[in-house]
DNA sequence: GCGACAG
DNA sequence: ATCTTGTCGC
């Protein structure tokens, strides 16, 4: 078996190249643009990437909302951008183009990027293994922080009943964006090269813990199942924040767990800790649930998130504010 | 009015 | 996640 990689495709890059096929007098959305990428659900970031420095040299007064309103270029106004749209012969009516019809641009010629990505987590999906942990006596944790486009990625190695043994940081290019339902592409290079790293040292992780959801996603691919099924190894996702799915955390005593149910599937657990932090638990792969949760309980007694992946998340930030 | 989307 | 001062809430 190979060296596990990932391929991340080059959104920036493919995004100019939109920008710029839109001719002056037309008009294009950010649904219409994100739509293009192969995911909707893209729009918002197409709005929040488009008004980023990235976009400055770019046409970027071409993209309005859905309703015709004008969008904020880069560094000015909504006004300069309907100007700019009058002078290219788009009739803008109270900072609407108006009809849009008239001059919408909507049939991109792509290779729709985010939808073959989505295919590719559907496969990762479909090799994910739910079953007991073996048995836990070391433990590794993945956190990653950035600094402007580099990812600096944290391997700790901790024991079972939470004893720092040793940590190390990788840095590597953060190529993709972070979109919702596909950070696996933004933080997996840096992933796999911290285990890469870990193995090289020769330690070793009964399991892997991981800033991020498991099975805990709208197609089952979160980084965590995504990184398990990559290296065939046992994962745990621990998450933060909400992606997806429903859970009643109504009333939750610390220590507790609800089940997040997604599809009218149980993908994971909502755990309330210390300091009344919600956590949401859910396998990667080689793992199961109740495997999942009594390992995070275990690491969470007393604090607000499991105390590996605290510690990755200090060392990687520290690394990342140091000098490289 | 709906929904509120990891890092 | 990161940029960042004072400040609203448990």
């Amino acid at each position: 078996m190979g060296k596990a990689e990932i391929e991340v495709p080059d959104l920036p890059r493919t995004l100019r190249a939109l920008l710029l096929s839109i001719p002056a007098g037309r008009v294009t959305t950010y649904r219409a643009l994100a739509e293009a990428l192969g995911d909707p659900g893209a729009a918002p970031f197409i709005a929040q990437w488009l008004s980023s420095s990235e976009a400055e040299d770019l046409p970027v007064h071409r993209v309005v909302h859905a309703s015709g309103a004008v969008g904020r270029a880069w560094g000015g106004t909504q006004d300069e951008a309907a100007a700019k749209l009058a002078r290219e012969g788009v009739r803008v009516v109270g900072s609407r183009v108006d009809p849009l019809a008239r001059y919408f641009v909507w049939d991109f010629p792509t290779d729709r990027p985010l939808a073959r990505l989505q295919e590719e987590q559907a496969r990762i999906a479909d090799q994910v293994i739910l079953a007991p942990l073996p048995e836990v006596e070391t433990i590794g944790a993945l956190d990653v922080a950035y600094r402007d486009s580099e990812a600096v990625a944290a391997f700790v190695l901790a024991s079972a009943d939470g004893e720092l043994i040793e940590h190390l940081t990788v840095r590597a290019p953060a190529l993709f964006p972070y979109i919702p339902t596909y950070l696996s592409y933004r933080e997996l290079p840096a992933y796999l090269a911290a285990v890469a790293a870990a193995a090289e040292a020769g330690w070793e992780a009964d399991v892997l813990l991981v800033d991020g959801n498991g099975i805990l996603h709208p197609r089952r691919a979160g980084v965590a199942s995504h990184l398990g099924v990559l290296l065939d190894r046992p994962t745990v996702g621990v998450a933060k924040g909400h992606l997806c799915g429903h859970a009643n955390t109504e009333g939750m005593a610390i220590g507790e767990w609800r089940p997040v149910v997604l599809d009218e599937e149980t993908v994971g657990a909502a755990m309330r800790t210390d300091r009344n932090r919600t956590l949401f638990v859910s396998p990667g792969h080689r793992a199961d649930l109740d495997g999942a949760i009594g390992l995070i309980q275990a690491l969470t007694a007393g604090t607000a998130l499991p105390v590996p992946l605290q510690w990755a998340h200090e060392v990687s930030a520290e690394a990342a504010h140091a000098p490289s």
